[in-house]
DNA sequence: ATTAGCACTCAGGAGGTTAGAGTGCTAACA
DNA sequence: TGTTAGCACTCTAACCTCCTGAGTGCTAAT
């Protein structure tokens, strides 16, 4: 799509303004030491440039600054992805090796570290779970009617919740159901536990309880209290470094969407495997319309399990950033896998 | 300290700016219906106001603003404490008392509609149960060498540490450990769980374990994990809405000390019961410099369990919102009590 | 005591000017 | 034919200046 000349200024462009937020003139351009043509020969090139659609002006007499086909076209053809700092992997693979005491940890740390070392907002929807297994079922009595059932996967991920028993069932039924549950679906997935318990369960249990109707719903409802996607966020004070963001209409919305999970975790939930890069207008949302989300998939076993995000100005440092978040998921997937292994 | 004439006035200017957030001149106030002198008469008043350092002027020719001093004295001597808008407590008793299932999410909701119906930033710091007392202990063995402790107290709260075992212990040790523990332990409060467990079982486990210390300070640790006190924020974005603060740097710090909990937790601990207000610098922490902090504390039995914060510009609806915030620790206090009934 | 009146102050908006960074185009050049 | 110097042109942003209006404090009269 374009020459090879016009590729070099179209870099240099781009670069430009991702470093400085401003618009770049020909003169800069033509100053870069890789480049050796004079200013008007670059006006011609930019000019071109923008016929094609990938630079704009601001106004008639500015310099350029890339438009979101720019952006697009620099993600999908200009960037090199291979670029990996070492350093910083470095840093993420000790921050996700040592010290970690909980399973969520390394979700939580790997959102506040990549915000740190990109000085944007990161968003990673915790592990989904596919192949986790249910380790055990418990209830603990609290009272002659409440209890909390507490459910414990091989992860070691704990959930629980507290319910009340209704006056006509007593505490020993629900025990005993609870241990008939516990023989037969130890070791049965999360994700299959519904179905499970609907097909197999409901008829063998009949034979126990008294009344299998009422327990077996209450029971049903904490075992699969459909649990949230976890989320973690990292830098959302980023936003305010950013100039393209020094707005406060801008920043509303978008710390309004910031206090909305359901809409992050909408956002997040992508289809694809990979790493993903919306920019700005491609953007569904209306909140961040000005903004450019590359999202990386990190998994675990055959399944995918959660989705790293990063969301910053369309001017976002793709060429770093790209590479950085492909090397944390594989950092992520990693660290859970030994986590696994390590309790297992 | 002000006479009746001065009192007058001063109410009559502090709520004009609380509600404009722009300099109030002598015109405005001689133009209010309870006052029936003329603006140049309200100009000496308005002298002597600053003369006692109640008001300021943002410059020579301004109108008057309240100063700090102020506030504070308006809070201290001039608000009446008990106008309660009835039904902004119904709402929020029936969103307390409708549909709550876990214990946490009282206060999860009271932050979520304090900032709702203050257009402020709402802090809870999470119950701190002094009162709280084991009800039981459990360990969940996930593999030869990796364990869940997990911790249930009579509030139906869950606390839940993974952990590994060490080659030279076993699994049954531990359980056996636990088992012991288990019936000394339960309905102990938990803040005295630690001193018990030096005083009385040390001994006594010894002679039951092989090896008692490695295996007793894991426990200990798991046990005693110093649970952070959870902190519900409501309504970050609600800064962008008060134009005092349309200031990046403002609000970059304000969002920096936002994603520091600890920092959060340090500002909300106070050793004073009930209602306390701190206006502008009268806060330690620089980033709320610019703020008023007003906290309340709940409580549950005869111990102090948690504090309410709501954090708005000086320019704060103080004789709004203090009695909402007084309403609203109470009707914690009695949601924690209800829900603490229905579950024991 | 209160107030009308007046001189004074200051912020903020409107308008005008300028500097400079940028452009596009043309004509000359290698 | 691609490149460049040169030039006219454009637009923003910064900087004046001026002016208005909202405010003040003070004084003298009621």
């Amino acid at each position: 799509m374009l020459t090879d000349r016009q590729l070099v200024v179209f870099r240099a462009i781009i670069d430009d303004f991702i470093a400085s937020a401003q618009p770049v003139g020909s003169r800069a351009i033509s100053e870069k030491e890789n480049i050796k043509v004079s200013s008007a020969t670059i006006r011609n090139i930019m000019a071109e440039l923008e016929e094609i659609g990938v630079l704009e002006k601001t106004h008639s007499s500015s310099g350029r600054i890339p438009s979101e086909k720019g952006y697009r076209y620099y993600v999908d053809h200009v960037i090199q992805p291979s670029i990996i700092q070492n350093d910083e992997v470095d840093v993420i693979r000790h921050l996700l090796q040592d010290g970690i005491v909980e399973f969520e940890q390394i979700v939580q740390m790997s959102a506040e570290v990549l915000s740190e070392l990109t000085s944007y907002t990161s968003i990673i929807l915790g592990p989904q779970m596919f192949e986790t297994k249910l380790k055990q079922l418990q209830i603990v009595p609290l009272s002659k009617h409440s209890a909390v059932a507490i459910l414990v996967t091989n992860t070691g991920h704990v959930e629980h919740r507290s319910f009340t028993i209704p006056e006509a069932y007593n505490i020993s039924d629900l025990e005993k159901l609870v241990n008939i549950l516990n023989d037969r679906l130890a070791g049965v997935p999360m994700v299959q536990l519904s179905t499970k318990l609907d097909n197999e369960f409901l008829l063998l249990l009949q034979q126990h309880i008294r009344d299998v109707d009422a327990s077996f719903y209450y029971l049903k409802e904490v075992l699969l209290y459909d649990q949230p996607s976890k989320l973690y966020i990292g830098g959302k004070k980023n936003v305010l470094r950013q100039p393209e963001f020094h707005d406060v209409k801008k920043l509303y919305s978008f710390y309004s969407m910031m206090e909305n999970e359901q809409e992050i975790i909408r956002l997040l939930t992508s289809e694809k495997e990979g790493i993903k890069v919306t920019i700005g207008n491609e953007n569904k949302m209306e909140a961040i319309k000005d903004f450019s989300l590359i999202t990386a998939t990190y998994s675990f076993g055959h399944d995918d399990l959660g989705t790293i995000g990063l969301l910053g100005p369309t001017r976002m440092e793709y060429q770093k950033v790209i590479p950085l978040l492909q090397a944390l998921s594989e950092e992520i997937t990693d660290a859970l896998y030994m986590f696994h292994n390590k309790y297992s």
